[in-house]
DNA sequence: TCCAATTGCGTAATGCTATAACGTGTGCCA
DNA sequence: TGGCACACGTTATAGCATTACGCAATTGGA
Protein backbone atom coordinates (compact mmCIF):
# COMPACT_ATOMS: atom_id res chain seq x y z
CA UNK A 1 0.00 0.00 0.00
CA UNK A 2 2.91 2.06 0.48
CA UNK A 3 4.74 3.55 -2.92
CA UNK A 4 6.16 1.41 -5.82
CA UNK A 5 6.82 3.68 -8.55
CA UNK A 6 8.19 7.34 -8.17
CA UNK A 7 5.47 9.18 -10.21
CA UNK A 8 2.39 7.28 -8.80
CA UNK A 9 0.08 8.62 -6.22
CA UNK A 10 -0.18 6.27 -3.04
CA UNK A 11 -3.74 6.36 -1.58
CA UNK A 12 -4.31 8.91 0.32
CA UNK A 13 -2.82 11.33 -2.42
CA UNK A 14 -5.25 9.97 -4.98
CA UNK A 15 -7.93 10.31 -2.78
CA UNK A 16 -6.60 13.60 -2.27
CA UNK A 17 -6.60 14.18 -5.87
CA UNK A 18 -9.76 13.22 -7.06
CA UNK A 19 -11.51 15.05 -4.25
CA UNK A 20 -10.17 18.19 -5.83
CA UNK A 21 -11.02 17.25 -8.95
CA UNK A 22 -14.55 16.45 -8.72
CA UNK A 23 -15.00 19.57 -6.70
CA UNK A 24 -16.54 22.34 -8.79
CA UNK A 25 -14.19 24.93 -7.19
CA UNK A 26 -11.07 25.30 -4.04
CA UNK A 27 -11.69 22.94 -0.98
CA UNK A 28 -9.90 23.65 2.16
CA UNK A 29 -8.20 21.27 3.79
CA UNK A 30 -10.62 20.68 6.30
CA UNK A 31 -13.51 19.93 3.64
CA UNK A 32 -11.29 17.60 1.63
CA UNK A 33 -10.92 15.66 5.35
CA UNK A 34 -14.57 15.68 5.51
CA UNK A 35 -15.24 14.47 2.43
CA UNK A 36 -12.55 11.57 2.97
CA UNK A 37 -13.65 10.45 6.45
CA UNK A 38 -15.79 7.81 4.73
CA UNK A 39 -12.61 6.64 3.60
CA UNK A 40 -10.65 6.66 6.50
CA UNK A 41 -9.32 10.01 6.97
CA UNK A 42 -9.34 10.88 10.45
CA UNK A 43 -6.70 13.92 10.95
CA UNK A 44 -5.86 17.18 8.90
CA UNK A 45 -2.05 15.54 8.72
CA UNK A 46 -3.22 13.00 6.15
CA UNK A 47 -4.69 15.42 4.10
CA UNK A 48 -1.66 18.30 4.71
CA UNK A 49 0.71 15.44 3.65
CA UNK A 50 -1.12 14.59 0.32
CA UNK A 51 -1.53 18.26 -0.48
CA UNK A 52 2.07 18.84 0.27
CA UNK A 53 3.07 16.07 -2.37
CA UNK A 54 0.30 17.11 -4.37
CA UNK A 55 1.25 20.76 -4.62
CA UNK A 56 5.25 19.38 -5.33
CA UNK A 57 3.95 17.51 -8.53
CA UNK A 58 1.93 20.25 -9.82
CA UNK A 59 -1.14 18.50 -9.52
CA UNK A 60 -2.81 21.00 -7.32
CA UNK A 61 -2.13 24.76 -6.62
CA UNK A 62 -2.29 26.45 -2.91
CA UNK A 63 -4.84 29.85 -3.08
CA UNK A 64 -3.10 31.60 -0.88
CA UNK A 65 -5.18 34.64 -0.68
CA UNK A 66 -8.87 31.96 0.55
CA UNK A 67 -6.75 29.10 1.97
CA UNK A 68 -7.98 26.54 -0.20
CA UNK A 69 -6.34 24.24 -2.81
CA UNK A 70 -7.78 23.67 -6.86
CA UNK A 71 -6.73 20.63 -8.86
CA UNK A 72 -4.67 22.15 -11.62
CA UNK A 73 -6.94 22.60 -14.55
CA UNK A 74 -4.00 21.30 -17.04
CA UNK A 75 -4.65 23.97 -19.30
CA UNK A 76 -0.79 24.83 -19.08
CA UNK A 77 2.43 23.68 -19.36
CA UNK A 78 4.04 20.93 -17.18
CA UNK A 79 7.16 23.12 -16.10
CA UNK A 80 4.52 26.35 -15.61
CA UNK A 81 3.44 25.26 -12.64
CA UNK A 82 4.66 28.39 -10.78
CA UNK A 83 4.29 30.54 -13.75
CA UNK A 84 0.22 30.41 -13.33
CA UNK A 85 -2.36 32.82 -12.11
CA UNK A 86 -6.03 32.37 -10.35
CA UNK A 87 -9.11 34.46 -10.81
CA UNK A 88 -11.54 33.97 -8.05
CA UNK A 89 -15.35 34.48 -8.15
CA UNK A 90 -15.61 35.79 -4.17
CA UNK A 91 -19.69 34.46 -5.14
CA UNK A 92 -19.72 31.27 -7.02
CA UNK A 93 -15.82 30.25 -5.59
CA UNK A 94 -15.17 29.45 -9.42
CA UNK A 95 -11.52 30.10 -10.22
CA UNK A 96 -10.16 30.67 -13.44
CA UNK A 97 -6.27 29.94 -14.09
CA UNK A 98 -4.53 31.66 -16.63
CA UNK A 99 -0.59 31.73 -17.66
CA UNK A 100 0.25 35.12 -18.81
CA UNK A 101 3.79 35.35 -19.94
CA UNK A 102 4.59 38.72 -19.98
CA UNK A 103 3.61 39.41 -16.59
CA UNK A 104 5.65 36.97 -15.12
CA UNK A 105 8.76 37.81 -17.37
CA UNK A 106 8.41 42.05 -15.94
CA UNK A 107 8.42 39.95 -12.53
CA UNK A 108 11.03 37.82 -13.17
CA UNK A 109 12.88 41.09 -15.07
CA UNK A 110 12.19 42.77 -11.85
CA UNK A 111 13.84 40.06 -9.50
CA UNK A 112 16.89 40.22 -11.75
CA UNK A 113 17.64 43.74 -11.57
CA UNK A 114 17.14 43.52 -7.53
CA UNK A 115 18.85 40.50 -7.11
CA UNK A 116 16.49 38.75 -5.65
CA UNK A 117 15.79 35.10 -5.76
CA UNK A 118 12.34 33.78 -6.73
CA UNK A 119 11.27 30.42 -5.14
CA UNK A 120 7.36 31.28 -5.76
CA UNK A 121 5.30 33.44 -7.08
CA UNK A 122 1.72 34.17 -6.18
CA UNK A 123 -1.06 36.34 -8.59
CA UNK A 124 -4.41 35.59 -7.68
CA UNK A 125 -7.47 38.37 -8.49
CA UNK A 126 -10.31 38.21 -6.77
CA UNK A 127 -13.61 39.58 -7.59
CA UNK A 128 -16.80 38.40 -9.53
CA UNK A 129 -16.70 36.22 -12.74
CA UNK A 130 -18.77 37.48 -15.47
CA UNK A 131 -21.93 35.46 -14.62
CA UNK A 132 -22.30 36.71 -10.81
CA UNK A 133 -20.83 39.93 -11.93
CA UNK A 134 -24.09 40.17 -14.54
CA UNK A 135 -26.07 38.57 -11.81
CA UNK A 136 -25.10 41.39 -9.25
CA UNK A 137 -25.54 45.22 -10.01
CA UNK A 138 -22.33 47.61 -9.84
CA UNK A 139 -23.89 49.61 -7.18
CA UNK A 140 -26.66 47.28 -5.10
CA UNK A 141 -27.94 49.96 -2.45
CA UNK A 142 -27.99 53.86 -2.28
CA UNK B 1 -11.07 58.29 22.87
CA UNK B 2 -13.88 58.32 20.02
CA UNK B 3 -13.26 59.48 16.46
CA UNK B 4 -13.68 63.11 15.83
CA UNK B 5 -12.49 63.95 12.41
CA UNK B 6 -13.04 60.87 9.59
CA UNK B 7 -9.34 61.05 8.25
CA UNK B 8 -7.65 60.83 11.90
CA UNK B 9 -7.06 57.84 13.75
CA UNK B 10 -8.45 56.30 16.66
CA UNK B 11 -5.75 55.31 19.37
CA UNK B 12 -5.98 51.71 19.02
CA UNK B 13 -5.55 52.38 15.08
CA UNK B 14 -2.58 54.25 15.82
CA UNK B 15 -1.18 52.13 18.30
CA UNK B 16 -1.34 49.05 16.03
CA UNK B 17 0.25 51.78 12.95
CA UNK B 18 3.20 52.93 15.04
CA UNK B 19 3.57 49.52 16.00
CA UNK B 20 3.67 48.30 12.42
CA UNK B 21 6.03 51.11 11.42
CA UNK B 22 8.29 50.51 13.74
CA UNK B 23 9.11 47.06 13.32
CA UNK B 24 11.55 45.84 10.57
CA UNK B 25 9.32 43.51 8.67
CA UNK B 26 5.79 42.28 8.48
CA UNK B 27 3.98 41.20 11.76
CA UNK B 28 1.53 38.99 12.44
CA UNK B 29 -1.68 40.26 14.03
CA UNK B 30 -0.76 38.13 16.93
CA UNK B 31 2.47 39.31 17.20
CA UNK B 32 1.02 43.34 17.29
CA UNK B 33 -1.24 42.12 19.91
CA UNK B 34 1.54 40.72 22.17
CA UNK B 35 3.85 44.17 21.38
CA UNK B 36 0.69 45.91 22.65
CA UNK B 37 -0.24 44.19 25.55
CA UNK B 38 1.46 47.21 27.31
CA UNK B 39 -1.23 49.57 25.85
CA UNK B 40 -4.12 47.64 26.98
CA UNK B 41 -4.44 45.24 24.30
CA UNK B 42 -6.02 42.43 25.24
CA UNK B 43 -8.25 40.86 22.35
CA UNK B 44 -7.58 39.92 18.54
CA UNK B 45 -10.24 41.52 17.94
CA UNK B 46 -8.67 45.15 18.46
CA UNK B 47 -6.21 44.53 16.65
CA UNK B 48 -8.15 43.23 13.26
CA UNK B 49 -10.16 45.78 13.62
CA UNK B 50 -7.25 48.47 13.51
CA UNK B 51 -6.04 46.47 10.67
CA UNK B 52 -9.01 46.27 8.53
CA UNK B 53 -9.14 50.74 8.80
CA UNK B 54 -5.31 50.80 8.28
CA UNK B 55 -5.97 48.29 5.16
CA UNK B 56 -8.98 50.23 4.33
CA UNK B 57 -6.84 53.70 4.31
CA UNK B 58 -3.92 52.07 2.64
CA UNK B 59 -1.95 52.99 5.72
CA UNK B 60 -1.02 48.93 5.62
CA UNK B 61 -1.12 46.16 3.29
CA UNK B 62 -2.23 42.30 4.42
CA UNK B 63 0.69 39.91 3.04
CA UNK B 64 -2.00 37.06 2.07
CA UNK B 65 0.84 34.44 1.30
CA UNK B 66 2.53 34.55 4.89
CA UNK B 67 -0.66 36.17 7.03
CA UNK B 68 0.93 39.01 8.49
CA UNK B 69 0.85 42.92 8.22
CA UNK B 70 3.17 45.29 6.67
CA UNK B 71 3.22 49.17 7.00
CA UNK B 72 2.99 50.73 3.66
CA UNK B 73 6.34 51.86 2.48
CA UNK B 74 4.60 54.98 1.12
CA UNK B 75 6.80 55.31 -2.00
CA UNK B 76 3.75 55.15 -4.28
CA UNK B 77 1.14 57.41 -5.11
CA UNK B 78 -2.13 57.15 -2.57
CA UNK B 79 -4.46 55.58 -5.03
CA UNK B 80 -2.24 52.72 -5.98
CA UNK B 81 -3.31 50.67 -2.82
CA UNK B 82 -3.90 47.60 -4.52
CA UNK B 83 -1.61 47.98 -7.57
CA UNK B 84 1.35 46.79 -5.45
CA UNK B 85 3.70 43.93 -5.43
CA UNK B 86 5.67 42.47 -2.82
CA UNK B 87 8.85 40.91 -2.80
CA UNK B 88 9.24 38.93 0.31
CA UNK B 89 12.70 37.26 1.82
CA UNK B 90 11.81 34.28 3.18
CA UNK B 91 15.09 34.45 5.31
CA UNK B 92 15.35 37.40 6.70
CA UNK B 93 11.56 38.43 6.74
CA UNK B 94 12.62 41.81 4.67
CA UNK B 95 9.58 42.81 1.86
CA UNK B 96 9.94 45.00 -0.56
CA UNK B 97 7.11 46.70 -2.26
CA UNK B 98 7.10 47.77 -6.10
CA UNK B 99 4.82 48.94 -8.79
CA UNK B 100 4.77 47.62 -12.02
CA UNK B 101 1.65 49.02 -14.18
CA UNK B 102 2.63 47.20 -16.74
CA UNK B 103 1.97 43.79 -14.90
CA UNK B 104 -1.36 45.45 -13.26
CA UNK B 105 -2.04 46.97 -17.13
CA UNK B 106 -1.78 43.28 -18.39
CA UNK B 107 -4.14 41.89 -15.53
CA UNK B 108 -6.95 44.32 -16.33
CA UNK B 109 -6.97 43.09 -19.55
CA UNK B 110 -7.36 40.02 -18.78
CA UNK B 111 -10.29 40.72 -16.65
CA UNK B 112 -11.89 42.82 -19.17
CA UNK B 113 -11.40 40.24 -21.74
CA UNK B 114 -12.83 37.93 -19.43
CA UNK B 115 -15.52 40.37 -18.30
CA UNK B 116 -14.22 39.56 -14.26
CA UNK B 117 -15.16 42.58 -12.25
CA UNK B 118 -11.81 42.80 -10.08
CA UNK B 119 -12.53 43.12 -6.28
CA UNK B 120 -8.25 43.19 -5.13
CA UNK B 121 -5.19 41.77 -6.32
CA UNK B 122 -2.45 39.77 -4.65
CA UNK B 123 0.96 40.05 -6.32
CA UNK B 124 3.42 38.32 -3.81
CA UNK B 125 7.14 36.63 -5.14
CA UNK B 126 8.52 34.86 -1.96
CA UNK B 127 12.60 33.65 -2.11
CA UNK B 128 15.71 35.11 -1.01
CA UNK B 129 16.35 39.19 -1.04
CA UNK B 130 19.85 40.15 -2.62
CA UNK B 131 21.88 39.67 0.78
CA UNK B 132 20.73 36.76 1.92
CA UNK B 133 20.89 34.95 -1.36
CA UNK B 134 24.41 36.08 -1.44
CA UNK B 135 24.36 34.69 2.06
CA UNK B 136 23.52 31.34 0.85
CA UNK B 137 24.85 29.82 -1.61
CA UNK B 138 22.82 27.59 -3.89
CA UNK B 139 23.49 24.25 -3.38
CA UNK B 140 23.67 23.80 0.04
CA UNK B 141 24.17 20.23 0.34
CA UNK B 142 25.02 17.15 -1.72
C1' DT C 1 22.42 -9.92 2.67
C1' DC C 2 21.76 -6.55 5.76
C1' DC C 3 21.98 -1.85 7.24
C1' DA C 4 20.67 2.85 6.70
C1' DA C 5 18.20 6.38 4.47
C1' DT C 6 13.96 7.78 2.61
C1' DT C 7 9.26 8.08 2.35
C1' DG C 8 4.68 7.51 3.78
C1' DC C 9 1.27 6.54 7.37
C1' DG C 10 -1.62 7.08 11.91
C1' DT C 11 -2.61 9.44 16.13
C1' DA C 12 -2.70 12.95 19.57
C1' DA C 13 -1.81 17.31 20.90
C1' DT C 14 -0.96 21.88 20.12
C1' DG C 15 -0.43 26.35 18.00
C1' DC C 16 -1.68 30.02 14.98
C1' DT C 17 -5.13 32.84 12.43
C1' DA C 18 -9.63 34.94 12.20
C1' DT C 19 -14.46 35.84 13.23
C1' DA C 20 -19.20 35.66 15.65
C1' DA C 21 -22.03 37.49 18.96
C1' DC C 22 -22.84 40.04 22.78
C1' DG C 23 -23.34 44.73 24.83
C1' DT C 24 -21.46 49.65 25.66
C1' DG C 25 -20.39 54.43 24.60
C1' DT C 26 -20.01 58.60 21.69
C1' DG C 27 -20.64 62.00 18.05
C1' DC C 28 -23.56 63.51 14.47
C1' DC C 29 -27.61 65.39 12.53
C1' DA C 30 -32.35 65.15 10.81
C1' DT D 1 -34.06 63.79 21.07
C1' DG D 2 -34.06 59.87 18.80
C1' DG D 3 -31.84 57.24 15.47
C1' DC D 4 -27.73 56.14 12.97
C1' DA D 5 -22.87 55.14 12.23
C1' DC D 6 -18.85 53.99 14.20
C1' DA D 7 -15.52 52.47 17.48
C1' DC D 8 -14.71 49.82 21.54
C1' DG D 9 -14.26 45.69 25.06
C1' DT D 10 -15.00 40.86 26.21
C1' DT D 11 -15.91 36.08 25.67
C1' DA D 12 -16.26 32.36 23.04
C1' DT D 13 -15.70 29.83 19.00
C1' DA D 14 -14.43 28.67 14.32
C1' DG D 15 -11.04 27.66 10.92
C1' DC D 16 -6.30 26.65 9.32
C1' DA D 17 -1.77 24.37 9.97
C1' DT D 18 2.08 22.11 12.34
C1' DT D 19 4.89 19.56 15.95
C1' DA D 20 6.01 15.36 17.86
C1' DC D 21 6.02 10.56 18.40
C1' DG D 22 6.21 5.93 16.70
C1' DC D 23 5.59 2.44 13.11
C1' DA D 24 5.90 0.19 8.41
C1' DA D 25 7.52 -0.45 3.75
C1' DT D 26 10.82 0.47 -0.02
C1' DT D 27 15.16 1.42 -1.86
C1' DG D 28 19.93 1.46 -2.64
C1' DG D 29 24.29 0.70 -1.59
C1' DA D 30 28.26 -1.44 1.51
Amino acid sequence: MTQTQTSELTRNQALVHETLSRAEGPLSAYTILDRLRDDGFRAPLQVYRALEKLTGLGLVHRLESINAFVACAGAHRHDDHDLIAFAICERCGQVEEFADPDVFARLEGWAADNKFRVDKTTIEIRGKCAACAQAEPLAPNS
